[in-house]
DNA sequence: TTCTAATTGAGAATCAATCGCAATTAGTAG
DNA sequence: CTACTAATTGCGATTGATTCTCAATTAGAA
């Protein structure tokens, strides 16, 4: 009974928008990578299969698969809005490699724990938390010292 | 003995470049601003004061500072790049309340050590890491209950 | 089936950031 | 101190991502 279509389409009528053919193809797409995505990854592969949509009807799409929170957008590491969905995934946290935009999951569960803690301390009622840990990747790490 | 300028200067002459008085001058103003910055905000500093210097030569500028460990990109959630100073600040994390806008600094030493576990795990070199954790402050809290 | 507000695509506009180039200059080597 | 040269500057043009404008189309309620 849930599913990413069902709750996009109820956020919708909620909104009173339309569920059109557009935003029916990028949410199975976004749903079918399994990963990260952004703008013109989703505008390639739409090409790919021979089916044309506007990068417009893509940027007006996130925020709304965003608001419907099935996707949330994660921390950028380069100049582009990158996507990760939620629906049907669990939290993890990221290693943003900042030469080639690698991104590596991790989830550690001491630390979300902690986590716990130090909002007990201050009484504050979490909600939603975000980890990024940047630098350079096992292979770009190689490289500089080679530099 | 030891100054953001002393440090600018080693770094720049260690790399054969030259501290010039644009450089001086957006390194002062970095450092008397005492928080984040970014390049817009330079500029506009810089005008209000009446010394005129060009966007190119900000934007050309921060990298240098971040190399030479001055200064730090915060992992950015809007479009600009946002910088901070490293240098003389010691690192923090944040509790940042969704209703009043509170930013709470924590530090957790255990939670930075897991870090650097999970780093070493994935062969992961870190140059910077984020951690921020929205929700709601206990004032906003217990308003909330009371709805 | 009708009707209307929402949506679309195409291209123009915007905004941050970068680049190319001619003129200038820091700082090293005499 | 002077000459030299590679680095630097400002300017304006350019890039690249994202947003906007608008006329034509369409989802979906009535």
């Amino acid at each position: 009974m849930f599913s990413p279509e069902n709750r996009f389409r109820d956020y919708l009528k909620k909104k009173g928008l339309k569920f059109t053919p557009e935003r029916r193809l990028i949410l199975k797409k976004v749903f079918s990578l399994h990963g990260h995505f952004d703008a013109d990854k989703i505008y390639d592969e739409m090409h790919k299969k021979n089916r044309k949509l506007s990068r417009a009807t893509i940027y007006r799409t996130f925020p709304l698969l965003v608001e419907s929170n099935l996707v949330k957008e994660t921390l950028r590491c380069q100049k582009r809005a990158n996507y990760e969905p939620v629906f049907g995934y669990s939290h993890h946290d990221h290693l943003i490699c900042i030469n080639c935009g690698r991104v590596i999951e991790f989830r550690n569960d001491l630390i979300e724990h902690l986590q716990e803690k130090v909002c007990k301390k201050y009484r504050f009622e979490p909600l939603e938390h975000r980890l990024g840990i940047k630098g350079y990747c096992q292979k770009c790490a190689g490289k500089r010292q080679r530099r």
